[in-house]
DNA sequence: GGAAGCACTCTGGTCAACGGAGTGCCAATG
DNA sequence: CATTGGCACTCCGTTGACCAGAGTGCTTCC
């Protein structure tokens, strides 16, 4: 079998060609209508025979005999990589970006929009999740709503913020003395230090427990440091543009049902989206991951503020996206957010 | 035009057979096909004289001649003013709704898992919204984050939480001292109220401004108490259901993509269920209010607490929805809501 | 190695024919 | 007089035949 190595000048230019008119019509492309296209002027024969060759080498595929072929994921990878780069975002997006996200504070807010923006201008579907598994601890505030409702609200350092009501009863003393002791030990540990500690010192002082340690084991225990802030909030858009994408309707369905349910959502950005990776990642295929869409191509890219991931966000496209397009739009936005979010601290 | 009081017996009961069948099975019903179903053994003749008539009233038409008949928006009109009303809730459905509605503590919560959990049971699209316009301040709280950052937490009575991060520099104390400012003066307020009451005392006094003034008028303009308590949070689930109720792709595209602008589910809601009214209210035909949802239907109802209009909830379908059903869900989850939030005053 | 020619294949679209389901109307009937 | 049976007619959806278009593989020629 021929080797992705052994491609020649000819055959790389012949590939990308018929992976962009495929992308631009959805069609099978044949050599004639490819040969017509093409400044150079091959002969639709040549480009037969480099055809051939592509098939070989598993970049192409033929519905059947007979008709044109259309690129193989492998091709689509090998064309990703081929991608400079270096394309800038267009004036227009550019506008449309920052005026959607002009204004925003704080992370779950611009992961809202983003995930609109995204979708607007990729026509696609856009996928952001805010929230990642580490969070340091900013700080906690206890109030007490009325007889046994407790409101506990958690802050992060990065600025998520986390509130849930407890159903316990406590006076504002307590609480306020619950709170300052949390705070005071605790700020800036992940969440989850933050829970082991507090279980090793009530398991440890549980001889000589005094007022406060009791408030703090009730509020501990009624899930008050429970919840990750906002653990993984997630928002899709856009996934009206998957009805011109996808023609057949069961699967049409599923992909719709997949996507409303949020962990699998979840699931699928955090098995691909790396918080070591620097740039935006393509990947193509999503098979093993969400079954339901195959031939569907993630783009996405880890949100960071400073050094710290905060989140996530993608388009969710198929095969025949465009790449250039998607991949400029998601590195701008998760600069953007860089700087957004960066420029106030 | 023959009235609709004019029905008699026998053409009622057609009429709903009428319905009923077609609501099972989707196709125009035919006389024939309805004479053999129906026990009674009325002669297809009979029933085709009876059809002409109520096809006359308004109630039945046809695709084409020489098709079955298919009820207009008014033949189901008049259908779900005949239902009794009196239908009990499947036990399955009902122990899926109490279990997924276990242990919820705010509405926030409860809001998402009812559009869920209404999707899952109606086959068709679930939406809920959380927060109504009006809704009284229980307290505000501020914290200093870090310099030029401040979190801002908003309670309202009902439970509802809003934070929100602003831009802007005050020292701790100054915080405490505005945030008691506010919550001694206008608890139990709506927000409106207070908004209103907080810029006429700014205007008023702005000769004699203390320190404290300073900071409120400073919070304020920031918007510490601009944003409604989660202003109307909307959720909608189980779009996916739509896929196989609607069969023209470019309406499903349009439907789709109304139901992602949560304004415009916003605005549907509010327009159609009122605060004052009691059960269950459903509407049929949502032409007007949005134009590419025509010939579907609203199925939902306020959702209280004690008294309190909290959100909404409802089910969207196709006007050959199971009325019967999704009637009955969709009120036993309203009875829910309030016991489970009510009981925990 | 590239170009041209040729025979062959497969799809998609159009058209006519047809069976099925339904209708309206009229006459017969208990 | 309300029902019913019968009959002629209409319209839809499906099927099969057919054809033009686009593409391929292979062989031959430069």
């Amino acid at each position: 079998m021929a080797r992705v190595e052994a491609i020649g000048n000819r055959e790389r230019e012949i590939l990308t060609a018929i992976v962009e008119t495929f992308i631009a019509t959805g069609e099978p492309v044949g050599s004639r209508s490819l040969s017509r296209a093409n400044r150079e002027g091959l002969s639709p024969a040549t480009i037969r025979n480099v055809m051939a060759d592509l098939s070989e080498a598993g970049l192409l595929e033929q519905p059947h005999t007979s008709a044109g072929r259309i690129p193989t994921t492998k091709a689509y990878r090998y064309y990703v990589e081929q991608l400079t780069g270096q394309a800038r975002l267009s004036p227009e997006d550019q506008t449309i970006i920052t005026d959607s996200l002009a204004g925003v504070s704080d992370v779950q807010e611009f992961m809202e929009r983003t995930s609109h923006v995204l979708s607007l201008i990729s026509h696609n579907v856009g996928v952001a999740v805010a929230g990642g598994p580490k969070h340091a601890l900013e700080h906690v505030y206890f109030s007490r709503l009325g007889d046994q409702k407790v409101l506990a609200v958690l802050v992060t350092h990065s600025g998520l913020v986390h509130d849930r009501i407890l159903r316990l009863d406590l006076s504002q003393i307590d609480l306020d003395a619950a709170a300052r002791y949390i705070n005071e030990n605790f700020r800036g540990w992940t969440m989850e230090a933050v829970r082991a500690e507090i279980e090793r010192r009530l398991e440890q002082e549980r001889s000589e427990y005094d007022r406060l340690m009791q408030s703090v084991e009730k509020l501990y225990q009624q899930g008050a440091l429970a919840a990750e802030p906002s653990a993984e909030t997630v928002f899709v858009e856009g996934t009206s543009n998957l009805v011109a994408t996808e023609r057949d309707r069961e699967r049409l369905r599923e992909m719709l049902k997949t996507l409303e349910e949020k962990e699998k959502v979840i699931e699928l950005l955090s098995a691909y989206l790396d918080a070591r990776q620097e740039a935006v990642r393509v990947v193509i295929g999503l098979d093993e991951a969400l079954p339901s869409m195959s031939n569907f191509v993630l783009i996405g890219a880890p949100a960071r503020v400073g050094g710290e991931v905060m989140g996530s966000l993608a388009v969710l496209g198929p095969t025949r996206i465009d790449y250039q397009h998607a991949i400029t739009a998601v590195s701008y936005i998760a600069r953007l957010f860089d700087q957004l979010l960066n420029e106030s601290e």
